[in-house]
DNA sequence: CATTAGATACCAACCGGTTGGTATGTTAGT
DNA sequence: ACTAACATACCAACCGGTTGGTATCTAATG
């Protein structure tokens, strides 16, 4: 039994929503309430100021993106160079539909908040690294069954993976058009094609 | 002789320098007056809107950037790829000290305004596309002269090089530390290395 | 079992300060 | 005399946050 969705469930979804199409600075907490359909009142008494309604988006967003990659199809083949190639394939699939659907609540947040909220840009990092680590065991072992071209490391690989990502996302809003991000993805899994020359492409 | 800096270019300077490290909302027209040291007057005399002064600092980024990368010296090697390199690796070596000093207005922006601010997101997106473009003729000989594994094409791979040098900035804020995003921009320079085989590494 | 105390969840009205923007000067050059 | 380039003073709307209050639940008490 799905309990009547709380303000405060309500209020993060709310803010996933609105602050990835407006950003954080520019979406105020009238915005957030009037879209969740609460009160200011409700909206402080779960969140002590505007900058923790973001931190608590952010624990929002790790949680349920992460869900949603726990449970996606890519972990399926045998061959770890395999998850990692149809990981970013999805990733590249996903880039697709009306933008603000598909971006990333952390990028947009982060760079606005970097220089002025620094436990929110915390919680931001904490986010996109926790996504990279999830990636980390599949690189790794992909690296250690075909030696790559030049030696990479899986960590950095896997936050490589983001920053192209991130900035795909950045020019696909510049665009106003995915097109851009999915081609960026695509020489993203070029790359890894000619770092792990040993299985075929 | 450089003229006594008129309102209008200390204005669009405190923009570009207060917008890159608040965001383009979070910088407020009094914000931008008072570091200017003009009045809110002198302002609205010269931009009708706060927007108008973003799209116009979208410009003048155009200008001054596009001044210092027409005049860097990565254009010197003889050979375009080593050029296209040279790029590539200054565009690393600047991502050092700290980072409001070195990130991009335009990504900054972009991602702010692109769902609110058509006007400002074109002027972002061209920026960009201008900057993109001055390296197609470089990468398009390096083409030519020597072929790549796997087809490109320049553009697309200009546009690919913005991507992750976006990203790299994202991942720069989040984690306040330019490292990560140095290390990225190995990878593209890795990927470079590996679509050129023919030419020594 | 009924009563009550306390916590939780939420609401409507309000507060001082700030926002982007305007209306009306003033000053210097031509 | 006319215009471009500023300055001063001001405004309505909105900002994040606070207030005092109500409805609803749980847990302990008699």
């Amino acid at each position: 039994m799905p309990r009547p969705a709380s303000a405060r469930d309500t209020l993060l979804n709310a803010a996933v929503d609105l602050i990835r199409q407006n950003g954080f600075t520019a979406t105020s907490v009238d915005d957030l309430c009037r879209h969740a359909g609460v009160t200011k009142g409700a909206f402080f008494h779960h969140f002590p100021t505007k900058e923790a309604l973001g931190i608590a988006a952010a624990d929002h967003w790790t949680d349920t993106t992460g869900a949603f990659f726990a449970d996606a199809p890519y972990h399926a083949p045998a061959d770890p160079l395999d998850r990692v190639r149809a990981y970013l394939k999805m990733r590249r699939d996903m880039m697709d539909g009306p933008l603000p659907a598909f971006t990333c609540y952390l990028g947009t947040t982060v760079q606005e908040c970097f220089g002025s909220a620094p436990a929110l840009r915390d919680a931001c990092q904490s986010s996109i690294a926790s996504h990279a680590e999830t990636l980390e065991s599949d690189i790794d072992a992909a690296i250690r069954m075909y030696p790559p071209v030049r030696p990479v490391d899986a960590a950095g690989l896997a936050l490589h993976f983001q920053a192209v990502i991130q900035g795909a996302f950045v020019l696909a809003k510049a665009w106003d058009d995915p097109a851009t991000a999915r081609a960026s993805m695509d020489h993203l899994i070029a790359y890894v094609d000619l770092l792990f020359p040993a299985a075929g492409s």
